[in-house]
Parts: structure tokens; sequence; C-alpha cells
DNA sequence: CAAACATAGCTAGGATGCTTAGCAATAAGG
DNA sequence: CCTTATTGCTAAGCATCCTAGCTATGTTTG
């Protein structure tokens, strides 16, 4: 089972060491505490899917289509070859090894012969449960002890966040945008 | 240019689609609007990874190689490699491929002749801060413009929820623990 | 109705990026 | 000095993806 580490110090908020504000020498604005936590979530959040990818004995590709499984219940190769952006040939590869292992099973289309349809195996599904439990149902909880004065201004910032992220991806704005965002 | 999306819909915060509490279909709970904010910037982070790997023509791998020497100012192969977490061998394959592409040059080390140091290229980490730019400096404006009291409430929380992945990755804690976080 | 077109998912061969094993050169320790 | 350890590279092999192509099936058109 391989499972990678691939952490990348820059590609998310945080734009450097130091907790301090201003530019650090390489010309990347500090974001102090904030940026640094939000970069160290995201690189948890990687460190998390490998942690459960090696429980469950996957890699990184099949456990997300076994996680898009979980959610939809079950989805054809089509459809989950265009979740995981990925082409219908490794698509094929990604169901055939869940096969293997026994996380998924292939059933025939009710009405489309053509189709096939994949669906989580009952055992499985609940090993992700767990494996994914002390995350999920640790944020889970935490939220709902939040007051309502804190949880608004949380997702208020958090919101205006996801904005930043999508403003950089928008194909026209992102260049026009170059540090001023929608907020 | 080979960029693959892989969204995982379960391993991040979120447990589901829908902004309700409780529990889903299949039992994780639900966080509500922030354990899907949470959600969204992991995947919204990794897309602005992919982004940034397209802009600069180099895979993932390659751009957190990037990112890790432009933060460091230069590092020798084993020390990427150990940041990487990847083998020597994969290391000289990727520097090897920066190279090519003039992102980083390799020097002999200045005391040790086994040692070679890699050492990004001014106009490629100029390319890479102009590239980063959109994320990292507008999440540094929005933390800039919080107030004392706002920034107090977003810290406590995200180092909540950075205690919670830490708890689920440590080796023993992690069974123990069980969904009961140390916050 | 038949023909043309579209869809589904799989197979095969190839590309990419990683691994282990091994090596020559060099450095450190006794 | 000799032994051991470290460095980073080469070569072969493996895992996972891609494109091209295919058969079976479903839909649309005349």
């Amino acid at each position: 089972m391989d499972q990678r580490r691939n952490s990348a110090p820059g590609s998310a908020p945080g734009g450097g060491d130091s907790g301090e504000t201003g530019f650090n020498d390489i010309g990347l604005p500090r974001s102090g505490g904030v940026g640094n936590q939000l970069r160290k979530i995201v690189t948890l959040s990687r460190d998390f899917e490998r942690h459960v990818g090696a429980a469950l004995a996957v890699n990184p590709t099949d456990l997300s289509a076994m996680e898009h499984l979980m959610v939809a219940g079950s989805l054809t190769p089509s459809e989950l070859s265009r979740r995981l952006d990925i082409s219908t040939a490794a698509t094929t590869l990604v169901v055939d090894r869940l096969v293997t292992l026994g996380h998924v099973q292939r059933h025939p289309h009710a009405s489309d012969r053509r189709k096939v349809v994949v669906v989580p195996a009952v055992a499985s599904v609940a090993r992700a449960v767990e494996a994914l439990m002390p995350v999920i149902g640790g944020v889970a909880a935490l939220t709902q002890e939040l007051s309502p004065e804190d949880r608004a201004v949380i997702e208020a910032f958090l919101t205006q966040v996801v904005e930043i992220y999508e403003v950089a991806l928008a194909p026209d704005e992102a260049l026009d945008a170059g540090g001023q965002p929608a907020a």
C-alpha cells in the first residue's frame, strides 16, 4: 500500500513559517496565525486521507471513489469517472481494485443493459465510517458547541476564504483580481 | 500536463451534503455550514494547487518541491526527499524535470563533495509567487481586516480543528479517542 | 421500420511517476 | 589506516493513469 506524503507549503494560505505579519523574503505576505492554521488544516486533511486509505488498504484515488460511492449510495462507472475527473478506463481499473478488495460490487443496471452499477459493500462502508469518524465526528461536536455569535463569525470568515479561492480559480477574474478579492 | 482532480467528499469534515445537523444515512454526523465550508476549502485548496501547477507547467509533486525550495531557499536532494516523503531516486527525477524546465538549478555543495544543492531560479520563484498571490494575498488581507475579537474566535476554532486532526492521526490516541477530542 | 448516431464500459498498449536494489564517490569514526 | 555511513544517481520493475478502439446497447432520424 503506497501512501505518499506530498505537503505543499505554499499553495495553501500561510505564506511562510513566521507568525508575524508583513512580507517574507520571497515576497509572499504572511497571514499570521489564521493563515498558518488554514494551511495546516489543508496539510492535515491530506495526511488524514492517507491515514484512512492505509486503514482501508486503498490508494488515494480508490479512497476518493469509495467516499463518492458512500455519499451517493451507488454510481455507474461513468458517473464515478466524472466525479473523480479521470477517464472511464481508469475508473474501470479503480473499480476492479475495489471489487478485488471487497469494498464494492458490480451489479447490472436495472433498466439499461449497457450500464453497470457500482455499489459499496455494507461492511466496507461501516469500516470507512469508523475510520472517518474521529475527524468528522470531532468537527461536528466542535461546531455544535459554538455559540451563535461565534458560529456566525467563523462562517462569515470561511465563506470569504472560499470566495478568495473561487475568485482565484475563475478563468478571467483570476487575472484581473491579482490580489484584490471581491471581499 | 496531467492535472488530476480527486476530490474526496468524506475525508474532510462535512460528512454529507445537507446543511442540517444530525446524522446522515450512512452514519456520519453532519457539521452544518462550518464543516461543509472546511471541506470545501480543502477541496478548493487542492484545485488551486493544480491550477498553479498548470500555470507553471509542473505536476503536483514537482510543484510541492518548488514550494519547499522557495521557502527554504535551497535544499539538498536528501532534504527535499524527506520533506516530500518520497525516495531519493524519485527526488532525482523530480529535480531532473524541474531543471529541464528551468525552475531550479543544481550546484555543487560548498563543503561536501557528495552533495548537490538544488536552488530555485529567480524567475521561477517570481512566477510562482505571482501564481500563489491571489489566495495567499487574499487571505492575508482578510485576516488583517479582522477585529481582535473575531480573530481570537477564529484562531481558537481553527486550533481545535487542528487538534482534532492531530489526535486522529496520533498512533495510539486515535484508537482511544474514538470521537472524543481533547477539546 | 431500418439506418445512423450516441452511449457505456471494457481491453490493450503506451506514458508517467513512483519504488527497490545497487553502485561509485565521499565523509565520518575508531 | 580501515571500516562504516552517507549521498545521489542509474537501472529495472511496478502502479496508475492515458488514448485508441471495440462490442453491445440505446436513442434519434427519415
